[in-house]
DNA sequence: TTTTGACCCTGCCCCAAGGGGAGTGCTTAT
DNA sequence: ATAAGCACTCCCCTTGGGGCAGGGTCAAAA
């Protein structure tokens, strides 16, 4: 017999679990000391007592829980008995993993629109600009209906996209006119990848010459930058080409609603080279 | 002013918050009910409440606390003010997420070690055998000492190789003779990847012929399997070859340390072709 | 021998985010 | 009249301990 004992603050700090811990594993009959003072109720551990910490720190930092260790002490002395335990261990850590992947794909989604917004509020000071868009492969979902139903497709396409989504959404207006009712709309987020979805179509948008403003204010106001960058255009004696872009660069919020004084939307209306000058 | 409100039943169905969530809301005020009769105590949710609701509903399926959506929602409200969070949060995830990462790989290599041994097991009969040992990459760490050193030496190996091992560990004994002290050893791990470790050569073990025999029992009566094998060689008038290879197929256990009458332990020893018969 | 500081005991309350249930109150439909 | 259905408050439970209070114990120093 061996007579070598510890107390419980020598043994927790040969085994490195605290006090309480140790305490609580003895109420839950988990690892029970080696021997009790009758008089003082002092624990004392003994050198199985270290082993048997030693296994329930491994099982520990597996994620298993108190009770399921306690079972699988209870009925297995062996490595190859908890393999199937294991396994569902496994199985549940990688759903966690993949739930929290999850998470940081929508958090990096909010993240990157708002990164954009910032790059593009210091860019650009609220005046009308003409540049160069590249080609960029897009997932867009067409209809016919009202401007202000185009927020609801937006939802409903960046639900299906998520991760996939690369920056902000916008709107390509087929009409030359403005139409309160049966507008030709046609909602898009820019993608990474070329992937299939249910009434979606994915394709590459072409690059295009534009003449940019970006509208700082609500939507109901956008008719006050539509003047402004149309009056330019034929100042500058410009040919306008279909479709009108309208990139949301700061719109509703992903959790925020936000405040619509803020909003930021950029008007692109291509351009035709031929007898436009700078 | 809308009147139209909703019990807190209607509520729940609505937002897909169970209903003491909602109370729970209430109490911690992250989110009052418009109205509370002063009567009844009942709670009645305007549609701002279910604005609200939306945007804790989104807090929390990004695992932020209630503490900090609290906060969040008394400093903002707008997705730009919460980009820090974010920020905060994904790192808070990307810690779990590589935390659970760590604990699937040393679940693996437990499954993987339980999983090749339940093979050799049923494959071998625990008769001698002889066979074609292909090269394999091993990390190895060669030392001078007594044979019962091995483990502990093997444990060290362990912790540095982890993620990249994918075997069971063996030794290679460089000696003619058996050495009580002083023998030359080498413990050793089969890897995946040529990388580099401090102390550690990693290499190619060079394929060998071999007869092997699989001991089944405590690692004291290898012995026994030793003269075994090494009658069956001379019977057969095979010339053995240095290093001797023992295979730890099943030891003490990463977790349990098993019931030593099971381990399982592979002896191989290269024999050279000449003079050798079936 | 006594004291002192370190150590140990039990018991109680706390954390997060609710779940479950008991006991009670309020309408309303049958 | 009564039963169903909904609402309310209050209390206990979960995990894996942390922290503290009040009191008992141990071993070495004065």
């Amino acid at each position: 017999m061996k007579e070598l004992l510890f107390n419980i603050g020598e043994f927790s700090r040969m085994t490195g679990l605290s006090i309480k811990a140790l305490r609580l594993y003895h109420e839950k009959d988990i690892m029970v000391p080696f021997r009790i003072d009758e008089f003082t109720n002092y624990r004392f551990y003994s050198r199985s007592n270290l082993e048997l910490a030693r296994i329930i720190t491994a099982l520990r930092s597996m994620d298993f829980g108190l009770k399921e260790i306690k079972e699988l002490l209870e009925n297995f002395d062996d490595d190859s008995g908890i393999v199937s335990a294991l396994e569902a261990q496994k199985l549940k850590i990688c759903h966690k993993i993949l739930n929290y992947e999850k998470i940081l794909n929508s958090m990096d989604l909010i993240i990157l629109k708002e990164k954009t917004v910032q790059n593009k509020k210091q860019a650009n000071a609220f005046q009308v600009e003409e540049k160069t868009i590249e080609p960029m492969l897009i997932a867009g979902l067409r209809f016919k209906g009202k401007y202000k139903e185009a927020g609801k497709y937006i939802g409903k396409l960046a639900g299906k996209m998520s991760r996939n989504i690369c920056g902000p959404p916008f709107c390509l207006y087929y009409d030359k006119e403005y139409k309160e009712e049966d507008a030709e709309i046609e909602v898009c987020y820019p993608v990474k990848e070329e992937k299939e979805y249910p009434n979606v179509v994915v394709r590459r948008l072409k690059g295009a010459n534009v003449i940019s403003l970006i509208h700082n204010g609500p939507y109901e106001q956008l008719s006050h930058s539509y003047s402004k960058i149309i009056s330019e255009i034929k100042s500058r004696n410009g040919e306008m080409d279909l479709p009108i872009r309208e990139t949301y660069l700061k719109g509703p919020g992903m959790i925020f609603k936000g405040n619509p004084q803020n909003y930021l939307t950029e008007i692109q209306i291509s351009v035709r080279e031929s007898g436009f000058k700078t």
